[in-house]
DNA sequence: GATGAATGAGGATTCATTCAT
DNA sequence: GATGAATGAATCCTCATTCAT
């Protein structure tokens, strides 16, 4: 596994971080690896020591990116309690934060699957799965104590998650609205995609 | 202009139904011409004599995609009346038929305005920006009348056609859901991102 | 015979036109028969009409530019007498004139023999000798007279030859230099290079 | 400065020699890359390892003519006094030889100057007027010290060259007549175009 | 551990030319 | 007589990759 022993050598990183622009701006298969390695001030062969193929490059920076959101959003679940309103608002808090980072990095998550061999694929797809299923878990356990009202569950967690992977396509750090107020804003949206209505709210909010 | 005078040649037609294809499993970048040009059963010099270029075939193709999608909302929104969420509810049909619609061309729409020529991307920029208007018009609208309470028109906005979107990704004709019970539901899904708040809601749930 | 009978129909000359400018910048090689076309704001097809092939039309270029040098030559060779030097001043007028006309026209004749045809290159190699013979027999009867004193008839006429064919290279009809200029210029340069002594000079100079 | 460290790999002289001879015999434009790569036994890829372009090879080739050239001419100088008539004899010598020289490398330097971009174009008209200036500084000086007599020193210098360069049309080193005799022929010749009067010629003759 | 040289396959595009209309 | 459509071959060049050093 990669993702238990990350590769943290500047070549490696530089590369990573080459490499994310690359695919970023022209896509996977219209990047050139050589363009890759110059960017990343490396040589073509150096390259090649380090990843074995564009593809394995390609699957260690999707692969890092899973490792950094899983680790973000595994952080932000550990600061909530029970409560899945809370809890759907950490992953949205997650997911936010990660399509908010890097350029292109997401966009990539996105599209780019296809570009795989089959095995990079289906670990991906796996690993995609698990951060998939911690919504699915938090909005059906909301579901279940009725807390989440929303009489589609799988729509309503599709149209939260495809709301914030869609940040990384108009957002930009450097523009009027912080990630802050955006986390805010789509937290808030989760809710009410999901339809809370919080118990006792008299009580709660006394 | 391309869109008032669709070129619909047979040739013209194989080869964009081709690109979509290939573009799509491929993405631009990592698709051959020649194998667009095999795909649709032309020679290769064919291909060159409709389109003067892998751009150029391209942008045809997110073009047309996008006469089709302005025809149906166009046509949709005929339909309804002036009732905001009436017309909300038109585009998001339409949205999702234009999403349902051909593989690839939905996703190409997405992520492939990059490999356009500057021009070429700011044509279809501008056509998206109608397409997205015609969002924004019927939520501010809805807005202004206290019929859709959400406090982040844009976000709502977004919400909703990153939604509509991402149903390019999952969605398959051929699964248990049906195109029009997923015109239901994103329907509802929508009116519920927005807060829609019906008047005279007294009468109508005594 | 094309030189016999030459084509002047308005499409012939405009390609004709066209042909001799495009192959002057880019070479016969480099040029392209669609520009050639497009140039002359003719049909490729219609080019095909006139000429059958872009050798041929090459031919016909450079047949075309020997028809206006021989005629030139001839008709300034009727306008003197039998005087050696007279006559070489002619010769040498009708080269400069030629070198001297429209551009390009006269480059090709120099280079471009080798994209001839083996018929093509023998034809116009043989119009070239009779253009070459006429200033060797000027040259051999003035020398055969006693009036042109060098020792190397043949390397005088190349010398000649080539200093006129070179005017393409370097003058400009918008230059400070008139082409009459020139012509003095050549004509007495010529004199020099087959030493020329004029007899009685006494006579005549007093 | 490529002149400076001349690129002498044998990958490097065989390809220029290949690109020399294909060049010569189908001009630049009608010249194949592959053919070339062929022809010096080199893999297409490699050729484009050693130079990027066609035209950078063409490049190459035209500079690697002038160095030779330039080297020639300063090495002959060298070997004469101030005696303008003596280094212009020099002079010619180098061009004669230069001309005699390598089939074709001669006469790209004539006609395929219009294939280099804007900047190689630039580099070799600029060392092109270094050699010319050779020629008009000794013809100049002649002059001023009235050893020349022609009136018109630049055109006088114009028919030198040109005569020296159209060796290269109709010489061949396997015919009758050899280089050093050429040489000969045309020093003379290039004196009798200046109309050099030596000193003194009197006693010298006496 | 790192690299410059080398390569075969394939990239997009343009070529001169033909032919049905 | 004139042309738009169509084509197979060839264009220059770049690709991801390997290997001797």
């Amino acid at each position: 596994m990669t993702n238990t022993a990350p590769p943290r050598s500047p070549g490696h990183q530089a590369l990573l971080a080459a490499a994310r622009e690359e695919f970023a701006e022209r896509g996977y298969g219209g990047a050139s690896i050589r363009d890759i390695a110059q960017r990343a001030a490396v040589s073509l062969a150096a390259l090649y020591h380090y990843y074995g193929s564009k593809q394995e490059l390609l699957h260690a920076l999707l692969d890092e990116g899973m490792d950094v959101y899983d680790q973000v959003s595994v952080d932000l679940l550990g600061t909530v309690g029970d409560d899945p309103a809370e809890r759907l608002e950490a992953l949205v808090e997650a997911l936010v934060r990660f399509r908010g980072g890097p350029r292109g990095s997401s966009q990539l998550e996105l599209t780019e699957f296809r570009s795989l061999g089959p095995e990079q694929h289906a670990a991906l797809r796996a690993r995609q799965a698990v951060a998939t299923n911690r919504f699915r878990d938090v909005i059906d356990a909301g579901v279940a104590l009725g807390l989440f009202r929303t009489p589609e569950p799988d729509d309503a967690r599709r149209t939260i998650i495809a709301a914030c992977n869609a940040i990384a396509q108009w957002w930009r750090p450097d523009g009027a609205i912080t990630l802050d107020t955006l986390i805010d804003r789509y937290s808030s949206l989760a809710l009410t995609v999901v339809e809370y209505r919080p118990r006792r709210i008299r009580a709660a909010r006394t």
